[in-house]
Parts: C-alpha cells; structure tokens; sequence
RNA sequence: CGGGGUGUGGCGCAGUUUGGUAGCGCAUCUGCUUUGGGAGCAGAGGGUCGCUGGUUCGAAUCCAGUCACCCCGACCA
C-alpha cells in the first residue's frame, strides 16, 4: 500500500537557534530537529521523528536477539524491595536506585536493570538442567537517579534499554550464551551505523576477561579507551599495559634541594628529565583505614577502579592526615614517612634501580634511591591508569588513546545472584546447582544519541539509512505550483509503493527555510522538485551525506533511490 | 554531593554595576508584495522579570532564603 507523511501533520518542531542548555552535538541536534525535548533533567519525551528511529534500532536488536534465540518478554518497572533485600543491592545500589512506596507505605523500586526480576522469576519453574539453556530479554524504560544527568539522551535518570539474562547450567554454557550475545551486539552497532569498539571493561568482584563494552567511538564521549593494531583495546578503568619507566641518578642515594612548586611536572623541568623518570606519590587512606602511599611512575595517573580494587573506597589523604603521618604535601615519598603508612607501588617499576621520590620535607627530594633498601615496598600493585604510548599488554607495540561513548556492554556473572537469591536447577545428578549466569545491556537511548554524535554536519544531523526516521523527503518548492505540487504527488505515490519510507514537505515554506530544515532532519535522501527541473521531467536528487547531486528523470527515480538505499537498509 | 554558572514573552538574549515600573532579534497572528538556501513593508497579540520574604516613596535591579536548570568532578546503558 502506498503510504507515506506529510511534513506538516509531522509533530517536529525545529529550532532555528542552539538551545542554550545543549552543549554535545548530539543532544543539541535532536532539539533542533525536533526529536526531543526535555521534561526535567534527564528525562525527555521523544517527538515522532525520534521514535520512528528508536523503532528502527529496536527492530534491529530484535531481529539479532531472535538471531540467537533470545525470548522477549516484559516485566513490571516497579519492583518490590524483597527482591532487592534478596541479592543484598537494596544497601548495596545507593541513591541511584529509585524508590518509592505503595500507598500501604511498602516500599519498591523503579527498575534500574533487572537481575533480581528475571532470576526471580526462573528460579521457581526452571527445574532441570534439560530445560537450558535460557535467554530471556525486553526493552523498557530504566530509571537510575544519576547525581548529574548530563547530555540529553546520553545520561538519563528515564532511559530505554535492552536487558537480557541468560541462564545456564554450566560455566561452558555461560561462555557460549555471552559469545552469542557479544557476537549480536557487534552487528547491532554495525547495522546501526555506529563506529563502535567491543574493549574490555572492569569485570567488578569476578575477575578475569569477562566482561566486554562497545564504545562507540566520539571525542565528546564520556568513557576513556586504549587500543592497539594488534586488536586489543580496554576501557580506560580497567586497560593493563605495559609502562615504561626511565632511571635517573643510579648509584647512591642522595637529598638533593628541589626549590620548584611540588608537582612533578615542574621537578622534571627543574631537573632537566623526563617525568617518567621521576616517581609519583599519592597518599590515600583504605577503607580499611591503612595509610597507605602508593607510588606511581612520574608521568602516569593513580587508576580509581584499579585502587578500588585494591584498597576499597578510599579517600585522598586531607592536610591533617597528610601531617600526622610525616608527608610532605608536594614532596611525598616513601623515605622518612611514619612507620605504620604501607607503602605500595606500581608492577611496572618492579626493576626500577633508582628512584627519585620526595624527601618529605618542603623542597626538598631524594634521587637514586632504591626499594628494598631504603624503603620496603609492602605490594606491588597495578594502580597506573594505562595512556596512549604505554606498551600494549599483548603485543608490546604502543597503545593509543581515544573517547567513546558505552552503548552496551555483556558481562558474565556466574552464580553471583543465583546463588544469592537461591535460583537452583536440578543437575544430572539431581543435585541443586546455581544458574551460571550473563546479562546483556544496550542503552537504545543512547545509541540513538551516539548515532547523531557520529553522523552530523554544519548543517544538520546525516542519518545513516538503517535508523533514519524517512529514507527520503521530497521537498517541493512551491506546493502552490500547478506542475510542482502534482508531481510531488505523483512521485511520493510511486515512490512509496516501490517500498521507500518517505515524508513530503508540504508546507507553504520558501525554499530557504525547506533546504535548511531538510538538511537539519538529515534524512538521507532529498528529493527536490522546482519549477523548472519539473518542467524537464526531472527531479534533483540530494545525497544528504555526500552532498552529492543527481538530476534524475521521473521514471528512473524510484530505481535510482532504491538502488542506493536498499543495500543500506539495517 | 563538592566546585563554577544561569534563571527576563515560545526560542536566543540585553537591561542588574549606578533602583524610577521592561526592551531587542527570531517565532506567532493580519494585510500587501515576494518565491531555489532561514524574504520585505505595515500593523497586532503575548512577560506574576524562577519563587518567598526583606530594605525602599518606589525593586528585574539591593539584601536574605529557596527552587530549577546548565557546566566540571565521583557512578553507569
């Protein structure tokens, strides 16, 4: 059936200026175009143009899910707190989690993600190992009360998203579900038009290469990475690498006066040496209340997650403690501190010779010393945030740097909330075993975003096909034009019937104001009827994203679009 | 939550320093002209100046409080 829209039955308010809240492309763009608008801080309703796109990359995910036998299937948003009480994240969570309560004063929980629900749910009528595995997903509006939404789409407290589980009976099958599903998101971002990057993220409590985010690449992008031509490629948080060090004044150790302003930038200026040949201290108190001092390559970053992991939450140490503990603000080392202060330093100066380190004492530092013996190194840690040039832990060659926005990530979660909430199966020894575990995100929200970050111009955003809300927009010049209207007509008929999802621009607009709307919508394809190029029996064809021209006779039209689109089509 | 900033017709802003009762551009409505890259002229409508309290003869403007939003940091799809 010939279908298609008209432009101004279309509910998509543009905006000729920059909305003075939106400073990303992405978020200033869906207002402009009239995709968005903001509710209250992160919290947007998408316009027609918006949803038709969110559609498109739903039915994507969709189509892959059911690619690897993936089961949708929708639960509540509200959840009871006895669920969150059973995997212990009612505490656990923090302010992120929405809670509200029932009229009966019982308490609930808007769904941040969904691991109690689903094992919940499972774990009474999944009996037998015979009936795994199972991957069960839905789509649905999450909610997390962010401390500070940001960036339209890109961080909401109301988001869409993909959530999947899947349950199976062995540790073997778990790895097989989640390579099922890393495989699906890796198409998913490519059918999307996303420049996406699968890296390895932190993995929390499990440990080992068991969890994976795709990033899709953006300078604006909130999330550091490091990759390498070889194939490997970490966020930021969680990148090992290989870091070089350099040695300065090998031999005796020596105090040496250092009048320069205490960071390690202007000690090397000082000196006349590289920063990486000098070594950094920062001096944090564990959660378990140890003092501790690590020690860093000169040139390297303390790595939060990674001293997360280490030391659990801890704090930089304040002037107080700095005092107390005999540490020179500025001039820190781990020569001279107080006794009961560990002192821990990074793998990658485990063969350091020398080591220049503050003296602790204002001015003043310490060069050629040596661990072992004058000072003790009670761990050697990986606390160093990896950074473009560090050796790539695979291949050695040096690593580079980028930004990108986590659209999804897999992770592999064992039996940490079967076993938590007491989901067991029946094993073919009839023994009770805990479901081995995955779950499976993708903010389709935020790919929505990271498209339109990626796909943008001066002008407008550039969709790619496979997510752009039309194909094609035909845009007639003078709709009160007796040759240029019916044509309009004619071909949006045609055009339409050979398949293409189309939107005539049908108002009473100049040619000005159509041209920049068109090129700010950014729909692929712009059919462009004037009078005179009507009166040849040609339409002008404009590629959005080349820019490309093509007079196209009337009769080759519907070929000449469905030739370029079809192949492009998710 | 810490730091920084902003709230003035639908949108973007000026006016606040030095109090005197609100203005510009865009958008909207009417008419005429115009019609291939955000038109021109003429006219019109639309504002509790975020909110509350205070100072003052008089507050958008000064003071106090409060709320909302944005940006930088810690969390995550």
């Amino acid at each position: 059936m010939a279908r298609y829209e008209l432009m101004s039955r279309t509910y998509a308010p543009t905006l000729k200026e920059d909305p003075a809240e939106a400073e990303l492309a992405s978020h200033r763009l869906l207002l402009r175009a009239g995709m968005i608008r903001k509710v209250a801080a992160g919290l947007y309703s998408y316009l027609p143009l918006a949803w038709r796109s969110i559609l498109k990359i739903e039915s994507i995910i969709r189509d892959e899910m059911a690619g690897i036998g993936a089961q949708e299937m929708l639960v509540p948003i509200m959840t009871p707190a006895e669920l969150w009480h059973d995997s212990g994240r009612w505490e656990k969570y923090g302010p992120e989690l929405m809670r509200l309560s029932d009229r009966h004063e019982r308490p609930f929980a808007l769904g941040p993600t969904h691991e109690e629900t689903f094992t919940d749910l499972v774990k009474n009528e999944l009996r037998s190992y015979k009936q795994l595995p199972v991957t069960l997903y839905q789509i649905q509006d999450k909610f997390r009360d962010e401390m500070r939404p940001r960036f339209g789409l890109m961080r909401g407290r109301e988001f869409i998203m993909k959530d999947a589980y899947s349950f199976d009976a062995t540790a073997e099958g778990m790895q097989k579900s989640y390579e099922d599903q890393k495989g699906a998101y890796a198409r998913i971002c490519e059918r999307c038009g996303l420049r996406a990057l699968p890296v390895a993220a932190d993995s929390g409590q499990i440990g080992g290469d068991t969890s994976v985010e795709f990033m899709a690449l953006a300078e604006a992008g909130e999330a550091g990475l490091v990759w390498c031509d070889c194939g490997f490629a970490a966020d930021i948080e969680a990148a090992r690498a290989r870091i070089g060090f350099e040695e300065y004044a090998v031999g005796a150790t020596e105090t040496i006066e250092t009048p320069c302003e205490g960071t390690i930038a202007s000690l090397a200026a000082f000196l006349g040496i590289a920063e990486q040949a000098c070594r950094k201290s920062f001096a944090i108190i564990a959660e378990d209340g140890t003092p501790t001092l690590c020690l860093l390559p000169g040139d390297h970053e303390l790595n939060e997650v990674k001293a997360e992991h280490a030391f659990g939450h801890y704090d930089l140490m304040d002037d107080e403690a700095l005092e107390a503990y005999g540490l020179a603000k500025g001039y820190m080392g781990p020569i001279g501190a107080d006794p009961r202060v560990r002192i821990v330093a990074d793998s990658s100066l485990r063969d350091a010779r020398s080591w220049l380190v503050g003296a602790n004492r204002v001015g003043y530092h310490i060069r050629g010393a040596r661990a072992g013996r004058d000072f003790t190194v009670d761990a050697w840690l990986d606390l160093a945030s990896a950074q473009a040039g560090d050796g790539c832990p695979r291949c050695g060659e040096p690593l580079h740097a980028a930004r990108g926005i986590e659209v999804s990530q897999v992770f592999q979660l064992g039996t940490k909330y079967s076993e938590a909430m007491g989901a067991y199966f029946a094993d073919e020894n009839g023994r009770d075993t805990p479901f081995h575990m995955g779950c499976y995100g993708i903010g389709v929200s935020r790919t929505l975003a990271a498209v339109v970050e990626q796909h943008n111009d001066g002008q407008g955003i550039v969709w790619p096909v496979s997510v752009a809300p039309y194909e094609v927009e035909i845009v007639p010049l003078n709709v009160g034009d007796d040759l240029v209207w019916p044509a309009a007509l004619q071909l949006a008929g045609e055009l339409s019937q050979a398949g293409l999802e189309l939107i005539v621009d049908d108002r009473d607009e100049r040619a000005g104001v159509k041209f920049a709307d068109a090129d700010l919508y950014g729909f692929p394809y712009q059919v462009i009827l004037g009078k005179r190029s009507v009166a040849n029996g040609d339409a002008e064809v404009k590629c959005r994203a080349s820019g490309e021209r093509f007079a196209v006779p009337f009769p080759e039209l519907a070929a000449f679009l469905l030739e370029r689109i079809v192949p492009s089509r998710a």
